[in-house]
DNA sequence: TGGTTTTGTGCACACGTGTTCACATACAAG
DNA sequence: CTTGTATGTGAACACGTGTGCACAAAACCA
């Protein structure tokens, strides 16, 4: 009776190091050392308790381990709405080198109201740091987390505050060496269209491309804003051919507007890149594909997710070291709409 | 000298409900309480306690809190490598659908054997629940989830076990329709592009089209197997074409191998549909792009997630209900390419 | 044999929280 | 004044783990 009442009630439990040391017949401790690297422990008997241990299905429970005061080994990454290709693709690869570096990431998506609380919540776990992808929130959010002496790492734009490390691209001079090119390869009259208000990335692209035009004497002849979906770079450029301004080049701040560009140009039967050069940025994987094979500025991914771990891992390592800020440079990537 | 050393101690401490008692001058009780709906305690101090609280920035552990017995709140949701759209699709969107419902997704990806250390490390934390969204893993992964006491909810393939949920797209059905419709329009000549060995999908998909084609008393022509990726679906296409076997109709087996094939035929100036129809299946984002409006067979993802997320949420309210199996009705969707 | 070192293990504490229990205070009723 | 009843609140325990400390047993040496 008694026996089967504890027998339901452990159905439910998670096992516990207890039970398991009560069916090696050991203590506690001891089933603790076998599953501890470097703890002292007859080597027989830790064999026994493995055993046992993997009979049982037991894990140590790595949240009862942090109260320890070692790390939870849990990361927040906060990774905006993710409506873009290029920020589902560079959550994909954080996520894979999270976890290749044995960090686990709890990933927060969305924007607005709802997106601030899930951070806010997510702030109630230990977590090793938050990193910051994409999207925007509140700038309280920095100061909450040096209260809460969580470290941030933000990629998506510059946030500047002790302990916030940045990993940003160097948008401006991939703009400039893609303007450049252009200009180089004969071309004059340039449309540009531009990503939406708020973005960090929006004012950096748009100046880029006005710095390279300023130093060759000329200046955008036409120019929309879209919002980095290809969708509103259809209608971005539909709107350009509308307004009769003549161009032979169209620059798009990211390369899902660029899709959608070639798409409205195909719809006018204007060639490209005969007619016109069309060029993007970010290089997504999509971009080589054959129904496009853009010309584009790569935005190194695989890069900063690099960097993006190597600071957290430093980080970690050192929590006083003095915050910093990388920028990663472009790379024009020559392909069939230049 | 003491003093200096309890604050640069506390420093890199996260701060404790201890300090926050200590600050309002009142037991460690009390700021539980004060934290904890519906718990006994003056108004008035409860609002002081709340203000102290804030300015020193304090949250309470949720891990220590799940010590308690109640939910860590946490669930793992394996996604597989994330290589082709559909399934960053469906990440994205079950990562904003379990935020929302106040899940915290632990992110897992890759494939092969980091895949499973990965997963296998990831149980060691108190988890929810385990949801499983494509990708394969070995089968011993779902013993260790019955013994660790941790639902799982599967939504790539069916696994066939107690205590596992399944969600799954009625694959068969859908290519099944597609085929009809086809078939109805005058189309005879069927070409079909497959998806690669060991994913769920592929047989099911591959039995649908064959059993559409066989009620009318037709079969495939040419048939090659791709990745699901682009890139495999433009060789694949190329790959039957070259075979030099006449057809009227393309099925692909998922949405990004379709654009590939459209790519090919594009190249061998195969206009579509006029000469050749071409059917996906998914129905991703990318799937109504001007660049490609194609003509496709949705796999509901809203409704997965939905029905993802009710599973779980039943499942944690009542542990001990049976494992369901849940099918999904796809949809023809009609744009361009048919 | 007696003393000293090595080896192995259990006890007890700490981590940060929620909650039960007992106790103190205040206040109303008899 | 005594008794009974609300109303708050602190002390203590439990959750599952890692580890310092003490202690026992075994091995070694003289």
């Amino acid at each position: 009776m008694k026996q089967a009442d504890e027998n339901s009630a452990k159905r439910r439990r998670r096992v516990t190091a207890q039970d398991v040391a009560d069916a090696a017949g050991v203590s506690r401790s001891a089933v603790s050392r076998a599953f501890t690297k470097g703890a002292y422990l007859d080597a027989e008997k830790r064999e026994n308790i493995h055993k046992i241990a993997a009979d049982l299905g037991y894990k140590p429970n790595a949240l009862a381990a942090s109260l320890q005061g070692s790390r939870s080994q849990l990361v927040a990454m906060f990774v905006g709405e993710m409506r873009n290709e290029y920020d589902k693709e560079v959550a994909a690869k954080m996520i894979a080198g999270l976890n290749a570096a044995h960090h686990w990431p709890v990933v927060i998506g969305g924007s607005g109201d709802a997106a601030r609380e899930a951070v806010d919540r997510v702030l109630s776990y230990p977590l090793d740091a938050l990193i910051l992808r994409s999207g925007s929130l509140d700038a309280d959010i920095v100061e909450k987390c040096a209260k809460l002496n969580i470290p941030m790492i933000s990629s998506g734009r510059l946030l500047e505050a002790p302990n916030v490390d940045n990993v940003c691209c160097n948008n401006a001079d991939g703009m400039i060496a893609a303007t450049r090119y252009l200009v180089g390869q004969g071309r004059r009259k340039f449309g540009y269209i531009g990503g939406p208000e708020g973005y960090f990335s929006t004012p950096q692209r748009r100046h880029g491309v006005a710095a390279g035009l300023a130093e060759n004497g000329l200046a955008l002849v036409a120019e929309e804003a879209g919002d980095y979906t290809a969708d509103s770079g259809y209608r971005a450029a539909e709107q350009l051919l509308s307004s009769g301004v003549a161009m032979d080049a169209l620059i798009c701040a990211n390369d899902a507007m660029a899709f959608g560009a070639l798409s409205a140009l195909a719809d006018h039967d204007i060639s490209v890149p005969d007619d016109m050069s069309v060029i993007g940025f970010d290089d997504i994987a999509m971009a080589k594909w054959p129904a496009f094979r853009l010309t584009t500025v790569r935005n190194p991914m695989d890069l900063l997710v690099d960097t993006v771990i190597d600071l957290l891992d430093r980080r970690l390592a050192n929590a006083t070291r003095p915050a910093e800020t990388i920028f990663l440079a472009t790379e024009l990537i020559l392909r069939e709409t230049h």
